[in-house]
RNA sequence: GGGGAGAUACCGAAGCGGUCAAACGGGGCAGACUGUAAAUCUGUUGGCAGCGCCUUCGGAGGUUCGAAUCCUCCUCUCCCCA
C-alpha cells in the first residue's frame, strides 16, 4: 500500500496526500464514515459514493464476528461483496469494545474474553484471532488489537495497559506475516499508538511502533474522555515523531473542529460516529453552524438544510427535517445521517484543496469560529 | 322512561380524608452523544419565586383542624334495559 503526499503547508503539519489501495485511491486528509455492523446505518452505498463522496467506510471485527459471523461473510468472499460496497474498508479490530464494553468483558495477557451483547455467550479474543478474523472479513486496511485505555488512567495503569498492546502487536503482526490474504488483494495492518494522556508514554509507543515499517500508523485512546487540550497534544506529540511517508490515523475523531485541528497537526485519516449517531439523534452539523433539528424554533422554517450543502438531501427544508425527526420518521434519521456525512466529506475535501492551495491555516481559523456556533 | 358507571394537569390514566402540585404512560420542551450494546439516554413539563408562597382534581354549596378523596344539589359524558 502506497502513499504519496502530494503538498504540504508551511506553518503547520498539515498534509494532502493520496493513499492507494486495491479497492481504489483514497484522497487524504480522508473522513471514513462508520459502518460497525457491516453498514453506515441509514445510507446506501450507492449514496455514500455518488452522492456523500465517501471514500472509505469502516466494519468492525467483534460486530461483524458475532453477526452475521465468519461463515457467512467467507462464503459471500469478504465483506466488500456482502455489502457491496466496492471502495476500501478498514475493519477495526475489537479494541475499542475493550473500552466501550467494560462490564462484559474480561482483561488476560492471552487476550479478551467478551461475554456477547446480543445472547450473552462467551469468546475469547486474542491478537491471532483478531488477525484471522479480519483476514475473513477482507478489509484492506486492518487494526491491531489493543486495549484503547480510558483518557483518566492513572499513570501505572496507562503504562501497564500500553505494555500490554506492544506485546499484542507484535502477536498481530507474527500471525499477520505467517498468513496470507483469503480474496487476492493486499491487507495492510495498521498498529495503534496507546499511552493515554502522557506524552512521555505516547512518545515510547510512537517509537515502539515504527519498528514494524507498517503501511500506516493509528493514534488511539484518544476522545474517550479526557480534555480537548490533552487530545491535541497527545497528537502534536505523536506525529512530531512518525515518519512523514506514512499516513496517520486518528481513531474516533471527531467533532468538525476536532477533525480540522487534528489535519493541522499532522493527522490524514478519521473515523466517527459523530455524523450517524447524533444525525440520528437530531444533530446537525453544516456550514453555519451546529443545529438541533429538533427544536421548536425550526417547526416554521422552511429554508434549505444547509444552503451551501453538496448533497441531495440538502434541498429539504428545515421545517420537514423537524417534522420527520419528530414523527420518529426513519427518513428523517436518514436525511440528517446522510446531510452530516456529506458535510464532513465536503469539511476534508475543502481542507484538502486548501493545503494545496498553501492557505489551510488562515482557513482553518476562520472555519473553527463558525462551526462552534449553535444556531 | 328505568337501571348503572364516570367527570383528575396538554392527552390517557392512578389516587378515594392529611405523607398530593397530585403515581405512571403518551405528547410537549430542552440537554447529552467522539475507533456505535445507541432510530438511544437524561432532565423538565400549573404559576411565580432561591427549598416558600399562590391558583388547581366538572360547577356551586356543605362537613372537618384538614378534602381530588365524605355529604347535598346542579351540569355534562358513557353503558345496559325498555
Amino acid at each position: 500500500m502506497e502513499f504519496n503526499l502530494a503538498a504540504t503547508e508551511k506553518g503547520t503539519r498539515a498534509r494532502a496526500g493520496v493513499l492507494h489501495t486495491s479497492h481504489g485511491n483514497i484522497e487524504t486528509p480522508v473522513f471514513m464514515p462508520v459502518g460497525t455492523a457491516g453498514t453506515v446505518k441509514g445510507i446506501h452505498t450507492r449514496d455514500l459514493k455518488e452522492d456523500v463522496g465517501a471514500r472509505i467506510i469502516l466494519g468492525n471485527t467483534y460486530h461483524l464476528y458475532l453477526r452475521p459471523g465468519l461463515e457467512v461473510l467467507e462464503s459471500a468472499g469478504g465483506l466488500h461483496k456482502f455489502n457491496r460496497w466496492d471502495g476500501p474498508i478498514l475493519t477495526d479490530s475489537g479494541g475499542f469494545q475493550v473500552f466501550s464494553l467494560g462490564d462484559i468483558r474480561k482483561l488476560s495477557e492471552e487476550g479478551v474474553k467478551f461475554q456477547s451483547h446480543i445472547n450473552g455467550s462467551y469468546h475469547l479474543f486474542t491478537p491471532e484471532k483478531v488477525i484471522d478474523i479480519q483476514r475473513s472479513i477482507g478489509a484492506d486496511i486492518i487494526m491491531a488489537f489493543d486495549e484503547c485505555t480510558p483518557g483518566n488512567a492513572e499513570p501505572e495503569y496507562a503504562k501497564k495497559s500500553l505494555e500490554l498492546t506492544q506485546r499484542w502487536l507484535h502477536r498481530c503482526f507474527e500471525r499477520f506475516n505467517e498468513t496470507n490474504p483469503k480474496y487476492g488483494y493486499k491487507q495492510s495492518l495498521f498498529p495503534i499508538i496507546q499511552g493515554s494522556a502522557y506524552a512521555n508514554l505516547r512518545k515510547l509507543a510512537t517509537e515502539h511502533v515504527k519498528q514494524f515499517d507498517a503501511d500506516g500508523y493509528a493514534i488511539g485512546g484518544l476522545s474517550v474522555g479526557e480534555p480537548e487540550t490533552v487530545m491535541y497534544e497527545m497528537t502534536e506529540v505523536v506525529t512530531a515523531e512518525l515518519p512523514e511517508n506514512k499516513p496517520r490515523y486518528l481513531m474516533g475523531v471527531g467533532t468538525p473542529v476536532n477533525i480540522l485541528e487534528s489535519i493541522d497537526r499532522g493527522i490524514d485519516m478519521f473515523d466517527c460516529v459523530l455524523p450517524t449517531r447524533n444525525g440520528r439523534n437530531g444533530m446537525l452539523f453544516t456550514s453555519e453552524g451546529i443545529i438541533n433539528i429538533r427544536n421548536k424554533k425550526w417547526d416554521n422554517n422552511h429554508d434549505p438544510i444547509d444552503k451551501n450543502g453538496t448533497s441531495f438531501v440538502d434541498q429539504y427544508s428545515l421545517a420537514y427535517l423537524r417534522h420527520l425527526v419528530i414523527s420518529n420518521e426513519m427518513l428523517g434519521a436518514q436525511i440528517a445521517s446522510q446531510h452530516n456525512l456529506a458535510f464532513y466529506l465536503w469539511l476534508v475535501n475543502t481542507a484538502r484543496e486548501k493545503i494545496i492551495e498553501g492557505c489551510f491555516k488562515s482557513w482553518k481559523e476562520d472555519m473553527v469560529k463558525k462551526l462552534k456556533i449553535r444556531l
